[in-house]
DNA sequence: CGAACGTTTGAGATGACTCAAGCGTTGTGG
DNA sequence: CCACAACGCTTGAGTCATCTCAAACGTTCG
């Protein structure tokens, strides 16, 4: 019997997408390697033709796109749990580059097994389909904090994200959790520059609201964060049950 | 035989996707009914679960997320050959509204016919989940584009990127095309004001690379305007010959 | 100890916004 | 057929958020 410990986090908590135990095994047995990458290591670049995903087990990573002038916008990052770059599957190539952000360690998965899944597990693969969809409303969340929130909004939503991400993945408290990402990254991610950031980060620190240093954030106030940040977490299609553990969770750290 | 009138622009033109005959009527066959809907209908709600999904025909839609005070930011356009909520199969419920922009004709596809496509054909399925994919693609060239770009650049890489899917769908010669859409629309894409979306379309008119009204743009100089924008098409992954055609009806108009 | 990197602050420039008004076009009802 | 309302487009003036450039400071690591 197959141990499975790296999709223990893939689609947990997630709403109607439960993996059944043979499901699990099956993409346990999917894995064909776990390798360990440095900080700041690209590991896809775009238009490269892919053969194999990622499954992310520990640290952070990113997926980001640089402009002509050496200018980045990310536009995803990753926490352990996500399957970074699943959606290689039925591209084959990927139109932007994916990096990890921290030390990481991944589970490699060969598209042939993923072909396999396709074939024979018609409700793995709905499920499979269903955690790219996740990335792609947040893709939109993503779109809603450039296009419509200011500065300080825009960082506000996102520790909002991230936060309740990483109590589903059980690395948050709902409070404070370890987050080892410069300044310089929150800008790439928010549309800012890193100057900004820094202001911005002074202004949500002043406000009571959350503080962001050495490589941990606390937030001081989640719903006041979330006000600000417009934030609403409904796109992540976190379990109902869980959804009101998270906020108890908030009100009462362990 | 049944004729495939409907989903005929279905992944035209789209790399390795092509979808054999036997998939295309089984897909047309999935259709329940067609719909005429008025310009500005909404069509679904953030949180309505679905049962079936919308393939469009004809006209213009778009997704969008309305903030606290009434600003809204669009996350998709759809133009006819676009599957516009399929993500709503495997996601249930959606984290946005659906709204057409001008009159729109379309196919409804219940999930339950999906269900059948996602048990019997696993190839068929891997190209529905491609479709999907490529709206998350394009999610991710928004986010560049909002994250990255000046006012100029965002409308000109919103135009290129129009362009290019209009031609596809055999509805742009490359050069002008009919665009019912507002500046207030427009400055909702971008994440602008409408008085500055002004601004910037005359701008683009001074400088002869753009020209957009009576709904038509006109698109003077497509390599200017492509520069302005930092457009590159990579991300809607057109086949291959078909790009170079593309190029080749820019330069000489039918 | 020095180099590299990240954070913080200041001063000045600028791109986009807000508010306000006028204009053009379209559709509708008297 | 005209009048008017509704809507979208255009322009101007002034404000403000964010950017740019520059320098100093703190931390980490070899």
């Amino acid at each position: 019997m197959t141990d499975c410990v790296f999709t223990e986090r893939f689609l947990r908590d997630r709403r109607g997408v439960q993996l059944e135990p043979a499901e699990r095994v099956k993409l346990e047995q999917s894995i064909s390697e776990v390798l360990t990458f440095q900080p700041r290591t690209t590991i896809v670049q775009a238009g490269d033709f892919l053969h194999q995903s990622t499954l992310l087990i520990d640290g952070l990573m990113s997926r980001y796109i640089d402009d002509r002038n050496g200018m980045r916008q990310l536009v995803a990052v990753h926490v352990p749990g996500d399957f970074v770059d699943l959606h290689a599957y039925p591209l084959k190539l990927l139109d932007h580059d994916v990096a990890t952000l921290t030390a990481a360690r991944v589970a490699i998965v060969p598209h042939h097994a993923l072909d396999t899944i396709n074939e024979e597990m018609p409700a793995l693969t709905r499920k499979l389909w269903f955690s790219t969809l996740l990335d792609a409303a947040m893709h939109r969340a993503w779109l809603f904090r450039l296009g419509r929130l200011d500065a300080v909004g825009r960082v506000a939503h996102f520790l909002c994200e991230t936060n309740i991400r990483l109590v589903s993945a059980g690395l948050s408290d709902g409070r404070r959790f370890a987050f080892d990402i410069t300044q310089t990254d929150l800008a790439e991610i928010c549309g800012l520059t890193n100057v900004h950031v820094n202001r911005v980060m002074r202004h949500l620190r002043e406000a009571k609201l959350c503080v962001f240093r050495y490589s941990l954030v606390e937030v001081l106030d989640p719903d006041g964060l979330a006000a600000r940040g417009q934030f609403d977490p409904t796109y992540l299609y976190i379990s109902h049950d869980r959804v009101a553990d998270l906020s108890s969770i908030a009100r009462h750290p362990s």
